[in-house]
DNA sequence: TTGTAGGCGTTATCAT
DNA sequence: ATGATAACGCCTACAA
């Protein structure tokens, strides 16, 4: 039913094996029946089986993408820079999407290379290290987004989260700011763990004490933010400021801010991470760390394709892209006012 | 390298079309020698090649998902579904982003079926019905989202549009609104053109004349919604409610109100459509027109699989689900205040 | 320039 | 219960 090059090849009185060649344009055929063949081809409505080409080729031109919640607009972001420059190179993408769950995750790793894709980019989730290195030590190549490993080399782009949440809390400290509390996501996840340093670093430049009751973990999602951003509110002596991991987390804060009845900055401060598009609405106007999301994606899917070009190299790239602090009002820093959010 | 059947029948010493039996847990079988292979196949470190599966079975356990934008988070709840309804029943999926071109659109699913997808999801943008129609005559199974052909008879999942636009005009109509501008997105897209059928049968039902200056189109970004309120304020006789075709462009309409000094709802009020999770955020709290995004995607990937299971029937599955009508404060309509917003 | 034939890793259909 | 062996659709030496 399905034409293949064989049906081809009997209508143009040749071997298969001129099809073939005259179909992937190889310079060994003459001019005369690649046209032929060609326009029987398209007559025909052939179309390559990608499947059987790939069994034999052992390149499936397809990369699979794991990434823990598509409905954080930071993710959508990273995609629509991994699928733009994945396409431009003659892949597709899987995308999969674990729901910040570590078995799912593995579970998407696994198919992923049964379905053998040619490279993989994750951000992971998984505490498990151990196993990530088992898996960088088979042979599909792997990148790494936002995600630093201790023991194992590997490729990654990354963003500088120290750097990142210092500056964040440095800025509010500079704002007048003494008791800042910091909201994180996932307590292993490293973009809460890391973003914790920065905090912490910047507290203790500053010499101001840490205190254990400011610091909070939960989810990435804006409940999480909220309810920790309550309870906050409730300690007997609570934070004029709040620093969280990303913006969703300062987007719930910011709600139980409001919903005690207290004002955005004037009674607490909110920083955020990620500048999702949505932290530049006037409405939010949401002070925040931005990464090159799109960027990361990008570069990510330039490195993977590049190595699976080239064969493994020794030499893992490491990209730690700089953050960038962008001042709106929700920190009650007056360097970029609503009228000049970007739109 | 890589270790195939073949390894283990060696080492098994049998056949590697028992361990092809052993390993897929046939009945014709052993237990005893099921047990050693499967044993030894987790031991070598096996891993079932899709691909070669793919050639001979003739299925890919993979679906193709193509969306025109996975920035805009409408789309993103929609991929979860399918994904999650895919992933349960074995499925993976390919989730490609055209970005509202229309060219891509038509490469992707071109390419989608080269890859032999199983199914074939698309939130289709194209005007081109003749190619969805010879689309829809070839073997793959296809769902379509939000769109409804006059020609041809197919499965899809959509939203009520012209029902919800009208519900929409009808309550800023019942709210003392006369003079209500309708800003769309691209002009040729269902999206845009089933919610101006519904924005002008609630005027006509209200015996409110329709005025070609109040309608205006341009892309389903955030940009456009925010020049085309612009403009619309600029009128000699400015709307006093925008109805917006989507909630990214009822968020730049919002900004530019705000921009030109006035207030939202008191001046100008605005409902949006989708009830994107931003909508409810308190310091957006735009009303809006709710579509149940994860279920759609989540049916529209269980008619597909059903459908690739079942083989091609005659009867297509035509599912339309009913908006709801939000109200929040953007339209000034107190029916569910910021305090109530779920969070 | 073109044809022949082997093989990619599986599943499936015969026998045995 | 197990073993040969032929597909699946394609690419690619090697031969002609």
């Amino acid at each position: 039913m399905t034409v293949t090059i064989k049906d081809i090849a009997r209508k143009a009185g040749v071997s298969y094996a001129t099809v073939s060649r005259a179909l992937n344009n190889r310079p060994e055929v003459s001019e005369k029946t690649r046209r032929e063949i060609q326009r029987l081809a398209a007559e025909m409505g052939y179309k390559p089986n990608a499947i059987a080409r790939g069994l034999v080729t052992r390149e499936t031109l397809t990369l699979g993408l794991v990434i823990p919640d598509i409905t954080n607009p930071f993710f959508p972001e990273v995609a629509r820079g991994v699928e733009e420059a994945a396409s431009e190179a003659g892949y597709s993408v899987f995308l999969c999407n674990t729901n910040w769950d570590v078995d799912k995750e593995r579970t998407y790793i696994e198919l992923l290379e049964e379905k053998r894709v040619d490279g993989l980019i994750l951000a992971s989730v998984t505490e498990d290290e151990g196993y990530l290195a088992e898996l960088l030590s088979r042979k599909t190549p792997v990148v790494l987004i936002n995600r630093i490993l201790d023991q194992v080399d590997t490729n990654y782009v990354a963003i500088d989260n120290v750097k990142g949440a210092q500056q964040a809390v440095e800025h509010l400290i500079s704002l007048g700011h003494r008791r800042i509390a910091y909201v994180g996501g996932l307590e292993h996840v490293e973009s809460t763990t890391e973003r914790l340093h920065g905090y912490r670093l910047a507290l203790a430049i500053n010499n101001i004490p840490f205190e254990e009751e400011l610091v909070r973990y939960g989810s990435f999602k804006k409940e999480s933010g909220y309810e920790n951003a309550l309870s906050l509110l409730s300690l007997p002596e609570p934070p004029t400021a709040i620093f969280a991991a990303n913006d969703i987390l300062a987007l719930g804060v910011i709600q139980a801010i409001k919903e005690r009845g207290l004002k955005v900055p004037e009674n607490v401060a909110v920083v955020g991470f990620d500048d999702i598009p949505f932290a530049a609405y006037a409405e939010v106007n949401l002070t925040t760390v931005a990464q090159p999301k799109y960027t990361m994606g990008e570069m990510a899917a330039k490195i993977l394709i590049d190595e699976i070009r080239k064969g493994p190299s020794p030499e893992k790239k490491h990209i730690v892209l700089p953050p960038t602090l962008v001042i709106r009002a929700s920190s009650g820093g007056r360097r970029e006012g609503p009228k000049n959010s970007k739109h």
